[in-house]
DNA sequence: CTGATATCATTTGCATACGAATGAATTTGT
DNA sequence: ACAAATTCATTCGTATGCAAATGATATCAG
């Protein structure tokens, strides 16, 4: 029989269908990957609209510090996802901001602490607030119940 | 009462708490953005693992030009969620190695034409198996019910 | 104690990703 | 038909993101 007139909502079929991996043709906007990839771009966009003078990498890294307090670049790095390279980055042009500082950590010299300035403290608290908003508006698309189940599932994958 | 003893599996408790923003404190890994990030990070790493010589956005222009065959260089960025300067470099790429090639719209001579050569044509044939093991491996941590609903819903916010 | 390992930070090179500006070509509005 | 607006492609600048190599320091094993 086959699939006799596939009409209407064929969305969720399709998904279910890439996830099998039991198909012949290949969709690429049906993979994971490339919704996980778009997700994302809208995420970021979002970010931009309400907080357009930091990207999403440097307002975690404010975040972090605001939570733990002042920690070694790379220990930063590791709690936000960054590898070392990246994370150096990040911290030099939040330097060059005045929103962190950066010393040398007296016991291990191989160490570069990093914390907030009094001016990246106000930033941070000032824009959290806003991070709340733009959680907001990307979960927007989900109902109340929704955002707990892909959160979890989210979770899962990540 | 308050939160007695919370004990066991909280992580759900936070994601949901996180999506509420009515709390005081702000945790930046239960945020959708940041986990959202660290899944794409995840999902390029797998990627990578798997097809080590080309990348997910050149993996994408292949695919859909297979998909579809020959467009434009912008039509193609459309298509796989791309702006035109970032689809520019993925196609120069894949041109400096053989993979595709360009050729001007007869009829409107803003447009660039891209398509796979016999090389590229070959090698999405021989990626697109691989590319399924990736999104079996990427999507592992869910049950199979778990990764339809995960997918209606990412593509919901995407 | 000391040689082998491991860790931390930096640097380089490459690949997205996007805003903004530019120029060429096309389409639209009147 | 023609000026205005739009579309397509390119270029520039900035910011992740990661692999690999390097140098400095610290830790470990024997």
């Amino acid at each position: 029989m086959g699939w006799p007139q596939m009409s209407g909502e064929d969305n969720l079929l399709r998904l279910v269908e890439a996830a099998d991996g039991d198909e012949n043709d290949y969709h690429l906007q049906d993979q994971v990957g490339f919704i996980l990839r778009k997700a994302h771009q809208r995420h970021v966009s979002i970010f931009a609209s309400h907080i357009g003078d930091l990207t999403p990498p440097q307002f975690a890294a404010l975040a972090k510090l605001y939570d733990i307090g002042e920690t070694s670049q790379n220990q930063l790095g590791t709690l936000i996802a960054m590898d070392a390279a990246t994370v150096k980055g990040v911290i030099d042009r939040l330097r060059a901001r005045g929103l962190v500082e950066v010393s040398k950590h007296e016991v291990d010299k191989r160490r570069l602490l990093v914390n907030l300035t009094p001016e990246g403290r106000e930033a941070i608290e000032r824009l959290i607030p806003l991070a709340r908003a733009i959680t907001e508006e990307t979960l927007a698309p989900l109902t109340a119940k929704e955002v707990a189940t892909f959160l979890r599932l989210l979770a899962k994958i990540a």
